[in-house]
DNA sequence: CAAAACTGTAACATTTTTTATTACTAATTA
DNA sequence: TAATTAGTAATAAAAAATGTTACAGTTTTG
């Protein structure tokens, strides 16, 4: 199972995007993902630990863009919120004393290490407006 | 977290490619993995309903190859044991009132499909000869 | 100043997915 | 006939992801 960290955190900032001019909050933001607002708390700290988005607290607080929309990538959205793509690995480490085992995981990590490189690209190319424009 | 079946399947094909004159047992193939063997015989179940392996039931059986190895892309082992290379999908059904909400699947899903064509280019182009010869 | 509406976080609970184990049937070999 | 192996179902355990509650602290507004 692949965690909703970079569709709840793309969601989020594709909301901001739209709504540039207002401090959303995580109540509202959570309405729209249909989503517990701590979990949209959660997800903007780590937006704001990377100064992607600024946020008041108290009444009429909410959260917003720190940055302009047409400079951040969906590759930065990515690295913020994923380790890596990959297919996966074994759960336990393999067995060192056969020449499979041991060079199994290395072999899958230089292929990972090709897809993410692959990917990347693809996201480099897509900034958060370019995203933000197709709805 | 990401399911260890791409990676359990490529480590017993490459097994069964490094010692294409023998039948392999779940058991042997388990201790390179160190994983349980009823795990390996179901991915084998799998494997085989794919027609790439063939199993030998009783006394000295086991599993071999059923294609040659070159014949076999990493794409295949990937369309066998994973869905689609993607980041991930908030779990609840996002807001249809909200213009974000009700195109972020749809958005997010276009984009992973691109990356699905950019990995599978990637990984149609290595057979699971060229990965074993990596050992 | 007090009430209301927010953020920020910690602690804990629940749900879902993945992995592991046990147990048993059937097949094959020696 | 005994030993070894695949096949498979049922169940348990572990791990990860998501959800909930609670409450302290901040800001605005009446």
């Amino acid at each position: 199972m692949i965690s909703g960290k970079f569709a709840i955190t793309t969601h989020i900032l594709t909301l901001l995007t739209k709504y540039p001019n207002d401090y959303l909050s995580s109540e509202y933001i959570a309405g729209s993902i249909n989503l517990n607002p701590v979990l949209v708390r959660k997800e903007i700290a780590n937006l704001k630990a990377h100064h992607i988005v600024e946020s008041k607290e108290g009444k009429n607080g909410g959260t917003k863009l720190a940055v302009d929309p047409s400079n951040i990538t969906l590759k930065q959205i990515f690295e913020m919120t994923f380790e890596t793509i990959n297919l996966g690995y074994a759960k336990n480490q393999p067995n060192p004393d056969c020449p499979v085992g041991k060079k199994i995981n290395q072999n899958l990590t230089a292929l990972y290490a090709d897809m993410n490189q692959k990917v990347s690209l693809q996201l480099e190319g897509i900034s958060l407006e370019d995203f933000s424009n197709q709805f």
